[in-house]
DNA sequence: CTGAAAGCGCTTACAG
DNA sequence: CTGAAAGCGCTTACAG
């Protein structure tokens, strides 16, 4: 491999002068950069990122927590994340918490003792006293599709519009007596979809009916648990909406069980779809989030907060996007 | 963050001491070497891995070159990597290819200049001459799932006994016009798979119908048509056998479009479980493979290489595991 | 057994 | 506008 040595012996320069020419770090004789960019090329010289990394203090690495990969959205925003990081020459070191509160806690003290210049997180909201320490020791970091702590950056989808709208589109359908299967309200979007789905009950006039989690709701199991549960209560049920779409798989195996037709006697509805719900024996409508493109965004706006933190420190930033209904055969 | 210097200081002795004592690299007496490590300790030294790095030239980076990760065992494997590679304080760097071999190819010749330590990879098959060129240039690569070229090391599956096994299970359990959908034929796993298949149904007597595929096989869609296709010309079909989970659900669609009824008039079962096949309206029978375990094997071999590149060279080696017959409602 | 020195490949004040 | 020098935090021959 090439090295800087190697570039300014060939254009007959410094390396110093080198240095400046590739990073525009200070005026070059025009001449003087033509000279050094032709020797780059010629040798196809890369800079060494270890050596930049070293002098610099970063270390060209972004840390990924997420809750799991397998059978879930995050392995789609995953993708994301990684193409951004690739283009900007960074690795990751990507860790999954099963969302346990004390492994992510472990996870996150090892990762900020000099392993990473940034973290991209969808956490549990457990440790978020650890995030702003980070964060105040000039730990650049961007929440992704939890919104957990307001201070903190993130990209995330509108899962309030999206519970709120998917509760009027089954009303619109003929549905009376509406369900919510949720998760955690501790965590900021099963609070949105509660409040969105509340709202439109409200306005609708309609009761409202709406089970909580404290544990892992993002599970099959709980999905078909939860809605043998809704059913044993409630009679007239005609509608259940679940948080994300492998509970909606649960629900749907549970209606199965249960003889009920899907959607003649009971409609279901996801509120995170991601592309799973075509591919079922009896698809599922969801509300679809842009996954691979959150993921791209909140990785770009990670790295664009790492490389200017000195001039001028970027603010806080939220992006939010917006999920759009896609009618299957479960509405 | 405290360097080797401060560490140095605080034991008074030179820093160059205090790297041996780390490192074991030569003898250092037991006192000077205590009197290092309660500094250490004391000031909760992390040795800095860019300097290190930039010294050996090493990057402390392995690059993760998949077909893909949502909705597919890639995930889980993921999953197995990472953790190795976390608890050996090695970053990644992970690339999808959606088994696309130009893309595969330009993200080879990206990785190759200097980015990456060494390589994992499930690959097309395309590209091997450029994995051979790598590796006669000195970089550690492991094939994983896929054993595309012999001459680099691998941990996979034993798909052809997974074939084999299925075979016989499916006409244990009355099934006698037993039907394979597969793969491209020019991917390893998906030859092995064949070859069980074949040598069954010659042991059994049985013909063989055998769907293979040049373009994506690893779809919905592929399994819900090759099942069309498949009982469009054989009307006698039983059972049908997938390569991997996600077109055995297309395949369940299918049966279900067709109103025929699953196990009783036809069978299915995948080749490639990875814990999908409870999760369905009618939960499907799967070869299981540990794929979280596939991946901490990788991930670690690789490592191993890595370090021990030069002293004696680590030779090639092959990891196989079997998979375990999982029942369920489809067969 | 341990210290002093050189060097990995860069960046960036400091001169001129 | 550009060169010479110091230094980022380590490792490793070279002496002694």
């Amino acid at each position: 491999m090439a090295t800087m040595k190697d570039v300014a012996k060939l254009a007959n320069v410094d390396i110093s002068t080198v240095s400046r020419a590739l990073n525009n770090s200070a005026y070059v004789h025009p001449d003087t950069k033509s000279k050094v960019l032709a020797a780059v090329k010629e040798l196809s010289y890369q800079p060494n990122i270890l050596a930049q990394g070293l002098k610099k203090g970063k270390r060209h690495t972004i840390g990924v927590v997420l809750p799991k990969l397998h059978m879930d959205i995050f392995s789609e925003i995953l993708q994301g994340i990684e193409k951004q990081a690739r283009m900007h020459q960074y690795s990751t070191i990507i860790c999954t918490t099963e969302d346990n509160p004390s492994v992510e806690k472990e996870i996150l003290n090892r990762l900020r003792v000099g392993f990473i210049d940034g973290l991209l997180i969808a956490g549990t909201g457990k440790n978020n006293r650890i995030l702003r320490d980070m964060n105040a020791d000039g730990m650049s970091i961007v929440q992704i599709v939890r919104n957990q702590e307001t201070k903190l950056s993130s990209v995330i989808a509108n899962y309030e519009t999206s519970a709120y709208e998917a509760t009027k589109f089954l009303f619109k359908k003929g549905s009376r007596c509406i369900s919510l299967i949720n998760g955690n309200m501790e965590l900021a979007p099963y609070r949105d979809r509660y409040s969105g789905y509340r709202n439109a009950t409200i306005e609708l006039g309609l009761d409202e009916i709406h089970i909580e989690s404290h544990d892992n709701p993002n599970t099959f199991e709980y999905g078909y648990n939860s809605a043998i549960e809704l059913l044993k209560h409630n009679i007239n049920i005609d509608a259940i909406m679940v948080a994300v779409d492998i509970q909606g798989i649960g629900v749907l195996r549970a209606l199965k069980d249960l003889s009920i037709n899907v959607p003649n006697n009971i409609k279901v509805i996801s509120l995170t779809g991601h592309s799973v719900g075509n591919m079922l024996e009896t698809s599922m409508t969801a509300m679809e989030i842009p996954a691979n493109e959150m993921g791209e965004k909140s990785s770009s706006m990670l790295i664009d907060k790492i490389e200017n933190q000195k001039n001028g420190r970027i603010g806080v930033q939220h992006l939010t996007f917006q999920a759009v209904l896609t009618e299957r055969e479960s509405t």
